[in-house]
DNA sequence: GTCTATATATGGATAGAC
DNA sequence: GTCTATCCATATATAGAC
């Protein structure tokens, strides 16, 4: 039996082949989009092959499970999403953090709503890994709250789990709605989130 | 064969017998708790069964699949839910509305979290039914806004829409910050969100 | 009203040929 | 590197006995 390219010696990571490389990465693009229209439970290795032109077996060759597929396009969307926030949280001073942030989400997404499910998915039942983790969404937007603030010299109380909590759970809403309705205006949304985000983190 | 009671003549609806009401009850409990412990997905007919105590083909005699199993207790929840916010909204006067709103579906999540997780199942792939429409969870909500803001005389432009989507949304995620971790404290996060919602709703 | 037995489909995964 | 063939588990659902 051929050995599969996952079973290298990872010690001395090797250069994957180019038809190598192009399968694994079409293999995640047809996962995605297959969850993207199907949801998680109507991606099968079945249908992800089928998606790709080959067999089951072969795409067993390449990932070790169907899960590591899954896992992979999880994979990808996710860094493709908060590379792109970082990116843009970075561009600007503290105080404009908290408006980047949002602006940056519901613009990565409706951009590539392909991705969208795919993310939400994960979240709710852990596409591949264990459990989701909900502190790691609220954290880093926690600190970014916390350090707008400061740049402001505000010093009241305020809850920021809560408030991070509650603006990704918000971001979510609005890019669903986007989702459901190509007319629905994500630019004017995102506008009305930051404001009712800014009066309260600077009241 | 026996005749399954679904099957019978239902332009003169017929009163079930006390066992078969029973029977659908448990069969729903059953349901709604799997659903809430193993996800959609794992929410399999013979775990259904083994639940309750007996075989799938007794199953599939009080319900003629197992989707309406599914469907059933997606109701089930869901009645419970819009009516206990019902009942809090129209008790207080209409500027109190959206506040009684948040209050109300928070508390009501987090008196039953068993609920929860078969209530967002229902929205991310339609539990049984076809595609859910957002625009029937917002545009109550939009309303009742309205309604608040009429009662004040506020007469500024704002996107009711997006606020209600908004919402909607942050409740989601409180709600499940709260199942991920029972120490959190839901009253104090109701309090901010209304908070938020009202300094923008009055504005 | 509930069971046994069975039909049938689909899922993920493996062995070994080529 | 990809395929055929196969295995095994699990799924929903039906037919008919009791």
């Amino acid at each position: 039996m051929a050995k599969s390219p996952r079973d290298q010696d990872t010690s001395r990571p090797r250069q994957l082949t180019l038809t190598e490389q192009a399968r694994r990465t079409q293999l995640v693009e047809v996962t995605i989009g297959l969850v993207a229209e199907r949801g998680y439970a109507g991606t099968s290795l079945s249908r992800i092959a089928e998606g790709a032109g080959i067999t089951k077996a072969a795409v067993l060759y390449h990932f070790p499970s169907k899960d590591a597929v899954v896992s992979a396009a999880h994979e990808h969307v996710l860094t493709a999403l908060t590379g792109h926030v970082a990116e843009a949280v970075e561009a600007v001073p503290p105080e404009g953090g908290p408006a980047a942030y949002v602006r940056a989400m519901i613009g990565h997404l409706r951009e590539h709503p392909r991705h969208t499910r795919m993310i939400v998915e994960a979240m709710t039942q852990g596409g591949g890994d264990g459990d989701y983790d909900p502190s790691l969404r609220w954290r880093p937007l926690a600190s970014l709250l916390a350090a707008a603030r400061q740049a402001r010299g505000v010093t009241s109380e305020l809850d920021l789990r809560t408030l991070a909590i509650t603006i990704g759970g918000a971001v979510d809403a609005i890019v669903a709605e986007r989702l459901a309705d190509d007319g629905y205006d994500t630019g004017a949304a995102a506008d009305l989130l930051v404001a009712m985000v800014d009066r309260t983190l600077f009241a």
